[in-house]
DNA sequence: GTCATCATGTAAGCCGTTACATGATTGC
DNA sequence: GCAATCATGTAACGGCTTACATGATGAC
């Protein structure tokens, strides 16, 4: 799951770990606090399978990094300390860059089922965050494919609210869990409505240009 | 938290392990299907620490192994493992029964704060289900907790759907978030409301019997 | 000159999973 | 006799955590 939200933000930006990891606590609000013991081993891992890329260091997110590392340069910069300067980097950033390999392995890894045991709240959340780059009928797949698991959930939950067993506590636990699904599903349905109305009217009603042509459809490099 | 989770079943009935994997499932809902892989090993470390003690098979004295809605009764005078009459006693279960020094670490693990990474819901979801055996008080300091905990969410919330940069999608998302957790709150509060009457009256409302002997053993404020 | 923050990493461990191996009992 | 279910376990692995080690920079 790190590894597609990692894959996720570098689809949008140039990042560095550091950087990464502030998006998924501020940005995403999933993974609050995703520690660096997880994330600098996956940042490798992914280097190493060429999904990404390391450009030099120096720029901000703001200012995209010229191509071709001069690797030799950050180092460099440690004895320049300019005052008037626009912020430039601290200390030796690794900037990663995402790949076409990597945009393929964001797109299988968005498909793929999570291995057992993960929240599918927060699973799913994480697509719906990078769900403006799908192509309009994948996004109407992910949400009605969550609409389906929240009904199988919900009737579970409605049976098992009829164990007259239950003790009050228990009984209060699991209607309200209901009630939270019956929730969800409410607002999914409104999302389902949305995307439906967008992919008949041919017009884009948001700032956000429609796009067709395939699952990932990456922006250029920041406005 | 997977002992926790057994040790609270255990609280209630002698159950072997198979059993304690289905009643995670009907009953209290959390774990979804809980491996053997992780259970057995959980009972053998118990055991090992000595929070749990083999009770030879079925049938025993005081409870005869729960009244599982499934079939056949578990009919005594099995004896322990490859004994006589093979009637109902399939194969060599082992029963296990908690002990003085599992409850005293039951509280311990009720009151502990999970590790890191825990889905807080579900902490929170397994001790409601055992909250029956808690004292008036400590079952109140557990909801309010609780309520303190999405109070402080819900802020967060609430201060990241006012960033701007954040797309439709991501910004229903959080604003759903937001409205289930706020949700979750009126939902406590109801509770938290029911356990102050409860307190202040000491005519107990419920089939269950008042228990004082777990936890802290302050008693209410009379009215 | 020291502290807070930014930045990257390694090592050990926890807590769950799947996959596999095995044994007993019931029903057809 | 054979499959399905009940029942217990082991081994390998996965994905995350904490704790630790290190280095650069700006602020006071």
């Amino acid at each position: 799951m790190l590894d597609l939200a990692i894959l996720g933000l570098l689809s949008e930006h140039e990042l560095h770990g550091y950087e990464i990891r502030r998006r998924l606590r501020d940005e995403l609000g999933l993974f609050t606090n995703i520690s660096f013991g997880s994330l600098y081993p996956a940042l490798s891992r992914l280097e190493q399978s060429g999904a990404v890329t390391v450009i030099g260091s120096a720029g901000s997110v703001s200012t995209p990094v010229p191509p071709t590392g001069s690797l030799s340069g950050d180092r460099a910069g440690l004895r320049v300390r300019r005052a008037s300067a626009p912020r430039t980097g601290r200390r030796s950033r690794k900037v990663y860059r995402i790949t076409d390999a990597g945009r393929t392995q964001f797109e299988q890894l968005f498909e793929a089922d999570e291995p057992a045991g993960t929240d599918d709240a927060r699973s799913f959340g994480l697509r719906l965050a990078f769900a403006r780059h799908l192509a309009p009928p994948a996004r109407l797949a992910l949400l009605e494919r969550r609409r389906t698991d929240l009904s199988r959930r919900l009737l579970v939950d409605r049976t098992r609210s009829c164990d007259s067993r239950l003790d009050q506590y228990t009984r209060s636990l699991v209607e309200h869990s209901a009630e939270a699904t019956e929730h969800d599903i409410a607002w999914l349905d409104r999302l389902i409505d949305t995307e439906r109305q967008k992919q008949r009217s041919p017009a884009s009603p948001d700032g956000e240009p429609e796009r067709e042509d395939a699952l990932t459809a990456m922006k250029g490099i920041d406005p």
